[in-house]
RNA sequence: GCGGCUGUGGCGAAAUUGGCAGACGCACUAGACUUAGGAUCUAGCGGGCAACCAUGGGGGUUCAAGUCCCUCCAGCCGCACCA
């Protein structure tokens, strides 16, 4: 092959790695294993833009160098494919998410393809794939069925819990669980139903359902989580949200609040990263305190200092347990208890239930109003006017418990109802927000401390400087040492104790969204129960349509039969510690699952029993015998039983009713299966008591099974039929329909074998993006795995992630709910690791010049308010800058003067070339885009200015911006094209020649050029312009060695820290010198082309082959670089004269410094410098500098 | 307002531990080859005629500072009444 071919060559090494599974991860391996990771991408329409594949090309740098480095690399790809714009499309279109996903995921996967990486595919996830989210729902139900054990400070199984209770009750439990959690003993909660125990569990399981305050986006039909709203509005389509109290899923993350914070340090991430998670969890140290109400606001005036209430200045507990009017104290958090004696009145959110209890009288109807005021006002709002200050005086008044002052309680709308307790205790000469609260309302304020800084009016006030004054025993002290001793009395008197406090709440995990996860998770008279793991996945069922029903229901409340067949029994029984031991069928009881006459013989105990099949189910073999009997009892009914048939038959009671129908191991008389009701006609022989006993048994499992029985004699049948009849129409108009996938036979359908079970229906909310994402890496480690999300082995033998590269968007998302989950699974034994990823780096955004022309003419005045206005041939629109060239005209009779303005018109990055745009492709822009008009409203183009270049074309110039790389700013930038433009290599290389890694920079094609030529140097090395082949075999000399192995050194040592950057120059570098060497020889350019491999793997492949080789080069082996080379036997020392060079000379690298000294300082050219002065000093560094001090 | 990051030629940048600031590349200029050039090759390319001046500004430490310290400024990102 003569010349560089790069479409040619591209193409037949991906062929060749696909078809020899080049990049197939081995398992088990004994080599180091080194785990590299890409932010997998969510799938969008618009495909890949040259910013996406940067971090991708950085990692499978990383892993192919790995690989040469003796590496068993696991480097995979996959796709967060659930989420909103695919459903948003959905919902507008009708088309299932799964198609725009699947073709989607296909045009990623081709532009991917292109670049060359070298994912190993058949670990490819897809977080909508039932395979992958099967084990996402497993999760949800670890974490469901766990709590958080302070004591153990980890996760432990429910059932650990329930043996607590019922050994000592909530005595000595310490969960982290709901605020409003009973109290009770081990007898009482012995003595609790089943269903009272499950409801109490669903306060500590560490997946909850609460009502709770939401970020309800009506604009998106859903709730948000807390990071995903920006600024009041969805981060995802700009949409208002707004606060909405709905029943929701909760992760208790609060829970793993402190190990989160602490184990950051251990991390290798980004500063900013690790710094905004800090922030998110918002740890602080205080205190909280309790502030009894005072029985009755006191009449006149009041002193914060002094006033006290008469009678109790003895200083003796005044309130005992209950302050005024039966309400309890006030609970408050705050981290500045040493200030307690400044404070002059108590704050509270306008949303904090003691504000009703409180309010005075006279109080009430302002407290109303400001509630009013307050809560009407959109997040968006409050956000958009902090400085503002507002509050009202509820008229209570609340006493200090240390110095027994009366301090007036107000509510204000700064005061957050989200953290601590809803309430501040304010210190206005030590808050800057209590400061302006107490100026604005004139309220009093009281100094607490002296010295610097501590003047709150003034610029450079620090909260926590000077000494304590006005403090009683604290005089004197330092703030430290005052919150220590504060926090100490404050305990001794039994009025508040230290607390650490966090911001971070548990985070929302329901969606009112079809394209997710569903939630594996039935109702059961109102209480939440999962699914029985042997049920998963839960498939997401087909809809008519995406949207939110009539009646605001999420979309899978449209799903035909969502319901769930209880299969386990109840997830309350803790038979035993073990949380992953399904509770135990209970076996059929002797005698049960007969019917009527023609019964088929008993079953004993655990016959017929598949293992596979729960205890309510039938095997195929009873089934059938079940079917043949019903059907013989239909065609020999008794006389009762033919009465009671035509009088129910053909839907005479309004509802369709079937008879001698097998309901499990059972066979009905008759049933209506919508309404889950079953007629029974008992013969007189059931008068007996062992038999009234024995239906009694049978009715109870069939209402276990979810059915309601109603049981009839023959006497009542025949007396009064139509008695009867009445009795069980009553019936059925009372029971609610249950609707299953289809009514008429989905209960009684028993071919797999499976019987018919109550069904319940199925939370239809679904789970957030982040849900799949939190676990997904440990996924790849074992992708295929059907019986276990992965397994042990390949858990314990990838271990973590050691490098992991993405966006730095997802600080408080992603990167920490993933952080959580792991710990989680760190917590139940399932991985080793307490982190996932020891590495993170975030690679910059690439953003785009986007380009502009100048179109020039208008008319231009004043409005009434100086608002420069234009008017346009076409229209009048504003304007903020104009280049006037005034001229006088007449419009409406009015003397205007007549501009020409500027108007910037965006031109598509395809059509600049040189930063400018010919006049053809200026016409072709008009001509051919469709988007015109919607974007270049009120342009005349006809007043762009053209001018001419050499050549007599016609141009017209532009100016640019960088701005971020986006449809709708003309801007984007293809790698599909570059790739077929200038080869992948060149694309790869050039990625990483824009600059470091973490930074963004701004794309620019004309300077691929570089790289580009670079390659094709590379390759000239090895053929010349005629195709000729020039390697040699001859042997290299010394310079050409030491040009290698200075560049082996430099790229293994940017590839470890990842500066890929200065790479490419170093390979530049290298390829520039071996060319002035003229160098062709074998031995050299081997082991260049084996470092260079990692960054343009294909074109090091086909000239590796061209060298002779025969099996590629991604497995050969890094070189090693050799010092030897690298020595030089003498140095050019720079000679400064005070720190500037004034002339270089050349020793030997190894010369005596002494020596040097004399020799340097003897140079005719620094003795002239030395101008007859002797040195004070003269520093050698060896092989670095001379440098003389005079 | 708070936190993090970043400021070096016309542009992207390099200088890893303080040791010749601007490597490497783009753009640009001149020349060569050429019917042609969005090809290739050669040379030049921070500013200044120069002494010198230059790494956002100012100050400091040091024989020596882009690099360390203080301070101010600008840009980007994140958070934002967190008690």
């Amino acid at each position: 092959m003569s010349e560089y071919k790069h479409q040619d060559i591209e193409k037949k090494w991906q062929r060749f790695w696909k078809e020899n599974q080049t990049f197939k991860t081995e398992f088990p391996s004994n080599k180091p294993k080194y785990y590299v990771l890409d932010m997998f991408p969510y799938p969008s329409g618009a495909g890949l833009h040259v910013g996406h594949p940067l971090g991708y090309i950085a990692t499978d740098i990383v892993a192919r160098y790995k690989r040469l480095k003796g590496y068993n690399v696991l480097h995979p790809m996959g796709y967060d494919s659930f989420g909103l714009p695919a459903e948003q499309y959905a919902v507008q279109t009708g088309q299932h998410p799964a198609i725009t996903t699947e073709n989607n995921i296909a045009r990623y996967r081709e532009q991917l393809d292109n670049i060359g990486f070298s994912y190993d595919w058949s670990r490819e996830v897809r977080t909508s794939n039932p395979d992958f989210y099967k084990w996402t729902q497993w999760i949800f139900i670890k974490i469901f069925n766990h709590w958080y054990n302070k004591e153990s400070d980890k996760a432990e199984p429910i059932q650990v819990l329930f043996k607590k209770f019922s050994e000592n009750g909530t005595k000595g439990v310490k969960a982290v669980c709901d605020e409003d959690v009973s109290t009770f003993t081990a007898q009482e909660w012995n003595n609790f139903s089943d269903e009272k125990k499950h409801e109490i569990s669903l306060k500590y399981r560490l997946a909850y359902l609460s009502n709770t305050f939401v970020n309800w986006c009506p604009g998106l039909g859903t709730v948000l989580a807390n990071e995903e709203v920006k600024d009041g509005v969805s981060e995802r389509g700009g949409f208002p949200v707004e606060r909405k109290e709905m029943a929701q899923w909760s992760m208790r993350i609060t829970a793993y609040a402190e190990r989160l914070l602490q184990d950051l340090d251990g991390l290798d991430w980004s500063d900013s990263i690790k710094e905004q998670q800090r922030y998110w969890i918002g740890k602080s140290k205080g205190c909280m305190l309790t502030f009894q109400i005072a029985p009755q606001p006191p009449k006149g005036e009041y002193s914060a200092a002094s006033s006290e209430i008469s009678g109790l200045s003895d200083g003796s507990s005044p309130f005992g347990g209950k302050g005024a009017a039966g309400v309890g104290g006030l609970s408050v958090f705050t981290t500045r208890v040493d200030t307690i004696y400044g404070v002059t009145y108590l704050t509270l959110a306008p949303e904090h239930e003691l504000v009703d209890k409180i309010t005075t009288p006279e109080q009430k109807a302002k407290v109303e109003a400001y509630i009013h005021y307050a809560k009407n006002k959109s997040e968006l709002d409050r956000q958009a006017d902090i400085k503002t200050v507002t509050g009202e005086f509820t008229g209570a008044y609340a006493i200090n418990p240390l110095n027994n002052a009366l301090i007036p309680i107000w509510i204000g709308e700064y005061v957050l109802a989200g953290y601590g307790t809803g309430a501040v205790m304010a210190v206005p000469s030590s808050d800057t927000r209590d400061y302006a609260f107490a100026k604005h309302f004139n309220l009093p304020i009281i100094n607490v401390q002296e010295g610097e800084k501590t003047d709150i009016t003034k610029e450079d006030f620090d909260p926590k400087a000077g000494t304590m004054i006005n403090s009683d025993f604290l005089n004197g002290m330092d703030v430290k040492s005052a919150l220590e001793a504060m926090t100490k009395r404050v305990e001794e008197l039994g009025v508040g104790y230290g607390k650490v406090n966090f911001k971070i709440r548990d985070s929302i995990f329901s969606r009112q969204r079809y394209w997710g996860e569903p939630i594996p998770v039935y109702f059961k008279n109102g209480l939440p129960y999962t699914l029985d793991e042997s049920q998963l996945p839960l498939e997401l069922p087909k809809i008519d349509e995406y949207k939110p029903t009539a009646n605001g229901e999420p979309p899978l409340a449209r799903a035909k039969g969502w319901v769930a067949q209880e299969i386990a029994s109840p997830q309350f029984f803790p038979n035993s510690d073990d949380s992953n031991q399904k509770a135990s069928p209970q076996p059929l009881s002797k005698g049960e699952g007969l019917s009527g006459k023609a019964s088929p013989q008993p079953l004993s105990k655990g016959e017929g029993l598949s293992k596979n099949y729960s205890h309510h189910t039938a095997n195929k073999e009873i089934w059938q015998t079940l079917k043949t009997n019903a059907r013989d009892n239909r065609k020999n009914p008794t006389e009762f039983e033919e009465l009671m048939w035509q009088n129910l038959r053909n839907e005479k009671l309004g509802y369709k009713i079937r008879r001698q129908h097998p309901i499990d191991n059972f066979i009905a008389d008759f049933i209506c299966v919508p309404k889950r009701l079953i007629i029974e006609i008992d013969g007189d022989i059931h008068l007996s008591k062992e038999n009234i006993e024995y239906d009694n048994y049978r009715t109870s499992l069939l209402n276990n099974l979810g059915y309601q029985v109603l049981r009839f004699s023959n006497t009542e049948v025949k007396e009064n039929i139509s008695k009867v009849c009445n009795k069980i129409k009553e019936k059925l108009d009372s029971l609610p329909s249950i609707t299953t996938n289809d009514a008429s036979t989905a209960p009684l359908s028993f071919g797999e074998g499976l019987g018919v079970r109550h069904q319940y229906p199925l939370e239809t909310s679904t789970m957030p993006g982040w849900a799949g994402s939190s676990w997904y890496f440990l996924r790849y480690m074992d992708a295929k795995n059907e019986s276990e999300f992965a397994s042990k082995a390949a858990l314990d033998y990838w271990q973590d992630v050691d490098l992991y590269l993405g966006g730095s968007e997802h600080a408080t998302g992603h990167l920490l709910y993933s952080r959580f989950w792991h710990k989680f699974l760190y917590d139940l034994g399932y991985v080793k690791t307490k982190e996932y990823a020891k590495k993170l780096i975030n690679q910059g955004m690439i953003s785009s010049y986007s380009y502009f022309v100048d179109s020039y003419k208008g008319i231009i005045w004043q409005d009434g308010n100086g608002t420069e206005l234009a008017l346009l041939a076409n229209g009048v629109s504003f304007i903020s800058s104009v280049n006037r060239k005034d001229q006088e005209v007449i419009v409406n009779g009015q003397k205007l003067s007549n501009c020409y303005f500027k108007k910037r018109i965006r031109i598509p990055i395809e059509y600049i070339e040189n930063n400018v745009v010919h006049k053809e492709k200026l016409e072709e822009f008009i001509k051919n885009d469709p988007l015109f008009d919607s974007y270049n409203i009120n342009i005349d183009f006809n007043n762009v200015v053209y001018e001419k270049d050499n050549s007599g074309r016609e141009f017209v110039s532009t100016h640019s911006e960088v701005e971020k790389m986006s449809k709708s700013k003309y801007n984007v930038v293809n790698p599909d094209d570059i790739v077929s433009k200038y080869g992948a290599d060149t694309l790869r290389m050039y990625e990483m020649f824009l600059g470091p890694l973490e930074l963004s920079k701004p794309w620019s094609t004309s300077s691929i050029s570089g790289v580009s030529r670079f390659l094709r140097n590379v390759w000239k090395m090895f053929y010349d312009e005629n195709g000729k082949f020039l390697v040699t075999d001859e042997t290299p000399n010394d310079k050409e060695l030491k040009a290698l192995h200075k560049t082996i050194k430099k790229v293994e040592e940017d590839i470890e820290r990842f500066s890929f950057n200065t790479s490419v120059s170093t390979f530049m570098v290298c390829v520039n010198e071996l060319s002035d060497l003229k160098c062709h020889k074998r031995a050299i350019l081997s082991d260049f082309l084996i470092i260079l491999a990692p960054y343009a793997p294909h074109i090091a492949e086909e000239l590796w082959e061209a060298l002779g080789n025969k099996n590629g080069i991604s497995y050969s082996t890094f070189p090693k670089h050799d010092e030897k080379y690298l020595i030089e036997s003498s140095f050019e020392y720079p000679i400064s004269i005070n720190g500037k060079v004034r002339h270089k000379m050349n020793f030997p690298a190894n010369m005596d410094l002494k020596q040097l000294e004399n020799e340097a300082l003897s140079t005719p050219e620094i003795i002239k410098w030395l101008e007859g002065k002797t040195p004070k000093k003269v520093i050698v560094v060896p092989n670095k500098i001379v440098n003389v001090v005079l």
